[in-house]
DNA sequence: CAGAATATGCTCTGCCAAAGAGTAAAAGAA
DNA sequence: TTCTTTTACTCTTTGGCAGAGCATATTCTG
């Protein structure tokens, strides 16, 4: 209805048990304000009042902001390789529901048919409140929602069937009373929705810069500016391991040379120890990096150097303040920590080393890319709600 | 005063010249809502209507939005490597005043009481008409307004002391009414304002995200994304002549090894060429690229083929729509726009070869700082202006 | 040249979000 | 108990803006 209302809604998401009192100080308004807006938001099932937090201080206690019990919800949706899994999450990043499986046949039909049965279901069990769809996918989403995963060999599909089939029996999910603004599904690359996590509710919680940086197939990412996730021109934004940072000699799959993603992920680890290329990369890497066997620690470890070298060059060029490392690139750092801290170090330009910024684990895991997914489709849905 | 207002004073910036009539379509205001504002605003002194631009059809003629004759200006300062130059910019960005001088002594306090004076100068001439400063300088600045260009020998100099001193006769400069918030002053890395000047009115005008590279003694720049200039957690951003896309076995100045901006420059050539480092690798690249001498014309091509290499990985990483080369780069584009063509091609992802982001030249030239300075202080003014 | 068509600007009324002042409530401290 | 502190509620006022209706200025048409 209103900027303050939003900023209320929004302060009670990001920020979920704030007191009244100190969301009504933070945004600079007056009692009598806070009283109107909070009670126009409990009135329309958007907001309400948890009894007290006690304080300790004197004073007539305030109330906690919380979830409306019947207040609007949204999917949180994350398919991968292997598995999909839809979460749905109230005000606040809480988890209500969840619910998961494995893929039964690659083929994009199979899992979008299993996707959309389980939203369905939801549906049933939540009717109009899901109001909002997040959707994490590996692979790069055009602006227009189409999505490209090559590994897997979906091309260009169109994501938005994903919820226009369910919306088949009402309106809902759409941005309210004008349907030509589309239905309020947003869908990012995984690593870009981890970012975003981690800067919401993980490792990366107030920085001004953070760099997200995630490997399993291949390296991912996503630098994420004072909050706001960089997704490029055309979806394809973070897309680091397609950097120049690696051996020139070697080509990699997308067609250019000297790709950094080529040299730290399994394919590298078994090139630098002469063995073929393994079938899975993610879990003989996995398996490396849990090694004994000298000659794999040392594959490991130079992976982890060229890893820290990228991560020192991506510093300089975009100042991050902070540095987040996910899927295999979280175990990298905890296996071979100084590998990557000699290498990033060594690497930074000058004004960077006397405060390096921290390298560290993501957070949030292998939920990063679906809690980022409910954290973008309650971003997205933010401003709707009246 | 609200945010209508502002919205309307920002558009009458961003496009000047833009109609009473269509300013009002654009941000979805009533007729009636339109003379509120602009009478408000004119009354104000910050918005003045001009007869009209004869549209051709019919109907009664609208008015043309321009700056109002005695409204609030800008200062855009640019201090380079060897000069110094301050242009008066009134709301739209035409300049109405500029006065330049080369510097006398390379030492900041020299060319501190040069600009300083200059300003005064200019205080006396404009008054309180003269509301903010932007600045643009040859090295790193930091959050907090110090300036960093180990180049020059300057080192942790405080750029508020430009504002201070001046404002000594006055509130002037000062946030209004609060002076708790700080002077009215942007400083920036000349390379980052270049980038924002050719969003705003040069070659990148509508780029979703823009990329914009400039050759001089090293290599800057900045990324634009969605019209934000992004600048880093500590105002290093943009550093991308940092990232290691050069020759590992090159030590760059910054103490990392492989930087590419040593293998963009003048020194870079005239390592091709065997020969010694050349005291001003500027001039020395700018004799190059005009030479006839094929040795010469080709150590030119090498480095146009690394620049084009570094290019294709910064759009594979970032994603961005547009490139823009400014400084050396521009001259190198038109010098050998086959080899930078051919390495930027080669070096693309495959997602981004069908329609490669387009690299164009500098449209603002050697303005670009001076003009991106001038749009920063009014992007920072134009909140505060009733 | 006169009227029609069209696009725009102005005036007036009404609405609603939010600020502000004053009052009431709920807790700790003396 | 009584005072102090902090917060919430009520009521009034303000101001920006939407909307309707009228006025105005230009081009098109006959």
């Amino acid at each position: 209805m209103t900027t303050r209302s939003t900023e209320l809604l929004r302060l009670a998401h990001t920020r979920p048990g704030v007191t009244r009192a100190d969301a009504a100080r933070l945004l600079g308004l007056g009692t009598g304000a806070a009283t109107e807006i909070v009670s126009r938001l409990a009135h329309a099932s958007l907001l309400a009042e948890a009894p007290a937090p006690p304080s300790g201080g004197r004073g007539r206690p305030t109330t906690a902001l919380i979830a409306h019990p019947t207040g609007p919800l949204v999917l949180a949706v994350a398919i991968t390789h292997e598995d999909w899994r839809i979460d749905v999450v109230e005000l606040g990043g809480a988890t209500l529901t969840s619910v998961a499986a494995p893929h039964t046949s690659p083929d994009w039909a199979a899992v979008s048919a299993s996707v959309t049965a389980a939203a369905s279901s939801l549906r049933l069990a939540y009717g109009e409140r899901l109001r909002a769809m997040g959707l994490s996918v590996p692979g790069t989403v055009s602006p227009d929602l189409r999505l490209d995963a090559s590994g897997l060999g979906w091309h260009d599909v169109d994501l938005t069937a994903l919820l226009l089939a369910d919306a088949s029996s009402g309106p809902h999910l759409m941005a309210r009373g004008d349907a030509s603004l589309g239905p309020l599904l947003v869908a990012r690359n995984d690593a870009s929705l981890a970012a975003a996590a981690e800067s919401a509710r993980g490792a990366a919680v107030g920085a001004t810069v953070a760099l997200h940086l995630r490997i399993e197939a291949g390296l991912g990412g996503a630098v994420v500016d004072h909050g706001r996730v960089l997704t490029g021109a055309r979806g394809a934004g973070g897309e680091f391991g397609h950097m120049p940072f690696g051996d020139p000699a070697v080509t990699c799959p997308c067609g250019a040379q000297g790709c950094w993603g080529t040299a730290v992920d399994g394919t590298a680890m078994a090139r630098l120890l002469g063995r073929p290329a393994p079938p899975d990369p993610v879990t003989y890497a996995r398996r490396l990096i849990s090694s004994t066997q000298p000659a794999e620690q040392a594959a490991v470890r130079a992976v982890a150097a060229t890893l820290g070298r990228g991560i020192a060059g991506l510093v300089n060029g975009l100042d991050a303040d902070l540095v987040t490392l996910g899927g295999l690139g979280a175990d990298l750092l905890a296996a071979a920590p100084a590998e990557i801290a000699t290498a990033y170090r060594a690497g930074l330009m000058r004004v960077h080393r006397p405060a390096p910024p921290p390298l560290l684990q993501a957070a949030l895991g292998d939920d990063g890319p679906i809690t980022g997914a409910g954290e973008e489709a309650w971003s997205l849905l933010l401003p709707w709600l009246t």
